[in-house]
DNA sequence: CCTTTAATTCGCCAATTGACGAAATGAATA
DNA sequence: TATTCATTTCGTCAATTGGCGAATTAAAGG
């Protein structure tokens, strides 16, 4: 029980669940999901922590940078269903779509440039 | 996203989880539910009213009381899934096995004899 | 009708959660 | 070795949540 709430406490929350969603056949890592959510590093870093606690995701270590992915090797059944029931979900709300626009030109951008340039201005601006 | 958000909210607590576990295959009126989770009843009514809102539970009722079950007819498919995940889920936890045991001695009480029970000797005892 | 009673609503409190900025960490690179 | 910089950790704060008891509602039954 003790694992199977931590799976739904960290689906409880549309951040989180949007983190999901953009991780969809694809890695990312932390300052491209900054720049989707126009949320705080700190807060993004905290919603991942929680995803990776529940073990929805997998993370890679690349020099200063950090990669997220959804879990998929030696994941337990039920959070493997979990997950999948959440991706499948959340592709057909209004929210993944503007997402998926959005995404498209984040990642356009080197993440370098990204990064540097998320240090120089602050806030994001949301496009939609 | 604003459903799926209320869903996985919904799943997101012990108490509730534990509800749909009991209502598997059946339902129940509150005061059977109060007796399970040795909770206060406005406690136990806040939480199936939750899970009511979320779609997952649908309710009937006859003279004074109300009976809860699944919800199972006209229900969206993303909310049907993730009961069926819950209820598979928890069926492989050691509180549903003990709720289970629990809720057997708990149906050979007439109902009305549990509630005026619980009317009168107010906090319910966990036999475990 | 007036009481009884199963369930719900309301108001309150303590615990948890999500947000942030400041400080810490750790991996390049100068 | 010192600096830079992506990310995480920590401390704080406001909002939300889960718990309870008191008051309310609604359906029997006297």
């Amino acid at each position: 029980m003790r694992q199977m709430v931590r799976t739904t406490k960290a689906l409880a929350d549309e951040s989180r669940i949007r983190i999901l969603g953009a991780l969809k056949g694809r890695e990312l890592c932390v300052c491209q999901l900054i720049e989707l959510l126009c949320l705080a590093p700190s807060t993004v870093s905290k919603h991942l922590s929680i995803l990776k606690n529940a073990r929805l995701i997998d993370s890679r270590k690349d020099g200063r940078w950090m990669y997220y992915r959804l879990a998929d090797s030696g994941v337990p059944k039920a959070i493997k269903e979990a997950l999948e029931w959440t991706v499948r979900s959340i592709t057909e709300t209004d929210i993944f779509v503007q997402d998926c626009q959005r995404m498209k030109e984040i990642l356009k951008i080197d993440p370098e440039v990204l990064c540097s340039q998320q240090a120089r201005v602050g806030k994001c601006e949301r496009t939609d």
